[in-house]
RNA sequence: GGGCCCGUAGCUCAGCCUGGUGGAGCGCCCGGCUGAUAACCGGGAGGUCGCGGGUUCAAAUCCCGCCGGGCCCA
């Protein structure tokens, strides 16, 4: 191995590798002789775009980690990847392929058949060039085979499930008021809805009262268009309500709303002239104003009355008088019920016009009739006052038109009545993290029946046939279908599936196919079973899966719909596990839009920054937590990678220098050459597998992340290879250099296993150049190592400690260095650690010639912490502000006496609290408060403190060691200028060192060491220009400590 | 309006579960090391731990309320 990190050649090479030697199909090869099973299921992602979104990456490299996480641990891993085909978003945008503006289109102008087309074509398109980057991000998962929504065995078997629910007399057809696209003509499920500031009409209407001159009921509406369909009128039992006289009218609303509505409406002269509870209006009849213009409205004038309904009015708005459409309104719907009115009007067509009952406004689109209705309202006389208001209305997910409420039938799954058994499923479940659980309660306390039909086109078909006199059959298979009509359908989808009729097994009349399909979550939703074929065909013990994983917005999406799916199928919860991840958002932590252009796709972030950097950011993320995404971060974790490169490259130069072959010594071979720095980073990598074990068992995988980065870096780079770097550099093998040969080996092949699951492309490319080339033995790819155990014996907490207090000697030496402005290579003749903390002494001692080579003193030595008083002088200055105002006139002579004795106020003051002294006869006390104490050491000392004691250097640099120091800075420059000329490691050389008159005797007593440290057979220190004159080679010249040195080198 | 998550240095985030002197990386300034260095090390500057209450000897941490962002819902 050579040469620097750069991540694209890496993984080029990798994905070459792979598939040149067929990588996936060897592993699964492998995988598929594993006793234990491992059970995943992809969620699907939606194949509207051509190039997953960054989040997408998350999930894929997730489930891509814990998939070659448990391969690794010898589980017989399931690893069919999924896309959900149907459903509206696409639809939605072949519609505008085609040009197609309302959905009768797609029938008359273009044709069933291909429209679903051109909808399968537009899938299976994107579906191919998501699976493109999938593969790009090393995700290893059965991509030739992955599950489709769309496929016929797929369809089946979701039709076995809606028999399954008939069975259990789950399905059913009702009215229901359901969030309606006019522009997509189809219902909208609550997930489908978004909420917009809009601008609508305000209008408060005067609906007269029976029976009663000029008396009216004051209600408010922002929807006018519903007025036509209106029933009654809902007000709050307990409420106060008023009568208050404008001119000659009267007018009846919530006393708490009186003011608001006065104000808005521009009525200054108002005058209450009764006062009642809102129950006393029950039942009261009231005329709706349109009566006279509509007929719909003289037909339901029967049902026009007031009733109490005292949690669906609020006296926060309006009037106090919620004026109800049961066709349009769901609260409005279960009063409806709850009062027996059965009738439900809802005279709005699937483009969202008016029908033909509404007369007059019939053809025009409810939200553009509004100002007309409003128009005719006034001329009845029955407008108070029309404002407009900005408020939150639902609009469709997909094109953002405002939504219409209708009351249409629709089919549904009685979901309901299992609730107490989703609850118990619900809670068996291992929800990482448990909030997730949370929610889910949240969202089942508040269960609805599953409403199943959608008006549309690109979906599973729903299987239910029906014939004239409501007879109904619910078709389980394709096979089933057969038999009944003897026909085989060319496939599951529309239009074929309606084509196909057969005689009512009850009646014998003809019975055709409802022309629903269904929602899209149900295709997602039976995903735990339906990847694997029709249950029928499935092993019991297969319906289960194990662990899963999304973001949190499927808590409610597929989660919720897996479960539901479960429990109506086969009575329980389909999972084990559920891991819920975050977002991916903008680096302001907003939600990433092509629109705000704030924008990363996968493509531009694995060209940006290399699929391993990308791969190792999100996953080192908080997983249930929202990723902010920042090209700053990724390019920090790319860095660490390089650290991590340049350890392996570090090795690897060492050992291929000394033909270290790793497969013929052991680290029990060699334990009793073991020093102390390969016995504790031996104890760092065995706890490190634990912890990244447990942490990955858990599914915690930012903390196995974070671990394994900080190990390669803080462990390795940072402290062990800078410890064992002089033994290394040792010529010959001897066993102390071949010790820590076999350790580094050892360290750097468990960490390379760990992070594969990260980090595919990194761990397979250092593996083949580093592990494979040495040991040939070895599995063909990384991949297929097994995962490794904790070896217990080699972890030892004693010895660890023991190096973080030699860390923290090694800071705060290089601390009191910095403050005396001696550099590293300087050696020091003493280092003193003052503490009384008998650990810390112990280790010291113990360790004292680590200690010693780290902070390159000649001496180490311990003292107790009191000893360091003999090195203390102390600076005293008076605190004027207090003397003055105290002492007056004496403050003068005691702020004298103070700068005169420092050292003895400052002692007395440190031991006993306060200094006494008499000064022209007064007894003075001198406390803290009086006097501000600075300690400083004597001169020749640098000290830092530390929490455990004081390290102090000798600062004081005898000839000795200033003959070492300029040894090692010659020997370091001569060193760059090797590097400089890229000799190779072992290359003998020559050197010339031109240097000042009084330094060449010094110089010539290190000869040998600088001579070996540069391998230099010949070496020539001189203080006369003209001797070089003639040399030839590479010629540099260097300031050493403001002093000029020439060094020429030349290779041999 | 409701439920859940998040808010800590200029930036990205640990720490919160289980209360005990506020941390890391990046960026900035100063110095140093280096035959793995497109690197690295040490020091410094930089904080009302979102805000306000409460519990406690002690709160970033536990409790309550509010503000801002996210998700899910109304």
């Amino acid at each position: 191995m050579e040469g620097y990190y750069i991540p694209h050649d890496v993984e080029e090479w990798v994905k070459k590798f792979w598939r040149e030697n067929k990588i996936y199909d060897l592993i699964k090869e492998e995988n598929s002789r594993k006793e234990k099973t491992f059970l995943f299921i992809d969620g699907p992602p939606y194949p509207s775009g051509d190039i997953p979104h960054i989040g997408t990456a998350w999930n894929k490299s997730l489930k891509d980690l814990i998939l070659r996480f448990k391969r690794m641990q010898g589980y017989r891993v399931y690893d069919k990847p999924g896309y959900d085909c149907h459903g509206l978003p696409i639809e939605v945008k072949v519609e505008q392929r085609l040009g197609i503006r309302v959905k009768k289109e797609i029938e008359e102008r273009v044709g069933v058949e291909k429209f679903i087309g051109e909808c399968k074509k537009f899938a299976l398109n994107n579906i191919k060039s998501m699976t493109r980057w999938f593969q790009e991000l090393g995700v290893f998962m059965d991509w030739e085979n992955p599950y489709l929504t769309l496929r016929d065995d797929y369809i089946e078997a979701g039709w076995w499930l809606i028999k399954k629910a008939y069975e259990r007399g789950l399905v059913d057809n009702e009215y229901r008021v359901v969030y309606w696209c006019p522009r997509c003509s189809t219902t909208l499920a609550e997930y489908e809805i978004e909420y917009h500031e809009l601008e609508d009409p305000s209008i408060y209407v005067k609906f007269p009262i029976k029976g009663k001159d000029k008396e009216y009921l004051l209600i408010w509406t922002t929807t006018p268009w519903t007025l036509p369909s209106n029933m009654f009128v809902m007000a709050h039992p307990e409420a106060i309500y008023v009568k208050v006289r404008v001119g000659d009218e009267t007018y009846v609303l919530a006393k708490a709303r009186l003011e608001a509505v006065m104000k808005e409406a521009g009525i200054k002269d108002y005058k209450i002239i009764d006062e009642f509870p809102g129950k006393d209006l029950e039942n009261l009849e009231y005329k709706n104003p349109l009566e006279d213009i509509l007929d719909l409205q003289k037909r339901v004038a029967k049902y026009h009355r007031i009733v109490m309904a005292q949690e669906f009015v609020t006296l926060y708005e309006g009037t106090g008088f919620v004026h109800s459409a049961p066709g349009h309104g769901f609260e409005d719907y279960i009063v409806a019920k709850r009062i027996g009115v059965d009738e439900i009007v809802s005279p709005v067509d699937d483009e969202g016009r008016f029908t033909s009952e509404v007369g007059k406004y019939a053809g025009k689109h409810v939200r553009e009739a509004n100002s007309e209705i409003i128009e005719d309202l006034r001329k009845l006389g029955a407008l108070l006052y029309a404002g407009v208001i900005k408020h939150r209305y639902p609009v469709c997910w997909r094109c953002k038109t405002p939504v219409v409420l209708r009351a249409t039938r629709q089919w549904i799954l009685r979901v309901t009545r299992l609730k107490e058994k989703l609850v118990r499923e619900a809670e068996k479940v291992n929800w990482i993290p448990k909030w997730a659980l949370e929610r889910l309660h949240h969202i089942l306390d508040n269960l609805q029946d599953w409403v199943l039909s959608r008006q549309r086109y690109w979906g599973t078909p729903l299987p239910i046939w029906v014939c004239p006199n409501g007879h109904r059959v619910v078709i389980g298979s394709r096979e089933e279908l057969k038999k009944l009509s003897g026909v085989e359908p060319r496939e599951l989808h529309k239009p074929w599936v309606d084509k196909i009729t057969f005689k009512c097994p009850y009646c014998g009349l003809e019975m055709k196919r409802v022309p629903d399909v269904m929602d899209v979550w149900f295709d997602s939703g039976i995903s735990f079973y339906a990847t694997r074929g029709h249950p029928e065909k499935l092993d019991p013990k297969e319906i289960v899966v194990d662990f899963i994983t999304e973001g949190h917005d499927q808590i409610r999406g597929w989660f919720f719909s897996l479960l539901r799916s479960g429990v109506i199928g086969f009575d329980k919860a389909p999972y084990r596990t559920v891991l819920v991840h975050g977002f991916a958002l903008d680096e302001k932590g907003r939600e990433m839009h092509k629109s705000l252009g704030n924008y990363v796709g996968t493509d531009e972030a694995i060209a940006r920054a290399g699929r391993d950097p990308l791969r190792l950011w999100v996953l080192q993320n908080t997983v249930w937590e929202d990723l902010r995404f920042s090209w700053k971060y990724i390019d920090e974790v790319r860095r660490d990678l390089s650290i991590a490169w340049n350890v392996y490259v570090f090795a690897s130069t060492y050992m291929n220098l000394d033909r270290f072959d790793p497969s013929k010594y052991t680290i029990e071979e060699y334990r009793e050459h073991l020093r102390f720095e390969d016995k504790w980073i031996l104890s760092r990598i065995n706890k490190l597998v634990d912890k990244v074990t447990d942490a990955l068992e858990k599914y915690y995988v930012h903390e196995a992340a974070r671990e394994l980065r900080r190990f390669i870096v803080e462990d390795v780079s940072r402290w062990y290879i800078r410890l064992i770097r002089p033994r290394v550099w040792v010529e010959e093998n001897t066993p102390d250099k071949l010790a820590a040969y076999t350790t580094l080996y050892y360290v750097l092949k468990t960490w390379l296993v760990l992070a594969a699951p990260f980090i595919p492309f990194f761990t397979e490319k250092i593996y083949q150049e580093f592990i494979r080339k040495a040991e040939p033995d070895t599995p063909a790819t990384i991949h297929l190592t097994t995962w490794p155990k904790p070896c217990k014996e080699y972890i030892n907490e004693e010895l660890e400690h023991a190096m973080e207090v030699i860390k923290e000697v090694y800071e705060a030496s290089a601390a009191a260095r910095m403050k005396a402005g001696i550099k590293l290579r300087q050696p020091v003749r003493e280092v003193i650690v003052y503490t009384s903390d008998k650990a810390v002494e112990d280790i010291v001692t113990r360790y004292s010639d680590v200690v010693a080579s780290v902070v390159n003193a000649r001496k180490v030595s311990v003292k107790a912490a009191e000893e360091i008083s003999r090195l203390l002088r102390y600076r005293v200055e008076p605190v004027y502000s207090k003397l003055g105002p105290v002492y007056k006139k004496l403050a003068r002579k005691i702020i004298e006496y103070i700068n005169a004795n420092q050292d003895i106020i400052a002692r007395d003051i440190i031991s006993k609290g306060e200094h006494h002294v008499v000064i022209d006869g007064e007894d003075i006390v001198l406390t803290r408060e009086y006097v501000k104490i600075i300690p400083v050491y004597i001169a020749g000392y640098s000290v830092v403190e530390t929490d455990w004691g004081s390290i102090v250097i000798d600062t004081k640099l005898s000839r000795e060691e200033i003959i070492d120091g300029l040894a090692r800075d010659v020997v370091r420059r001569i060193q760059v200028m090797r590097k400089e000329l890229d000799l190779p490691l072992d290359a003998k050389i020559e050197v010339y060192v031109l240097a000042p008159k009084e330094h060449i005797e010094l110089l010539e007593q290190r000869r040998n060491y600088i001579a070996g440290e540069t391998r230099a057979d010949k070496l020539v220190f001189t203080s006369n220009e003209n001797l070089l004159a003639n040399v030839q080679g590479y010629k540099k010249e260097w300031e050493i400590n403001g002093e000029t040195y020439t060094i020429i080198i030349r290779s041999l």
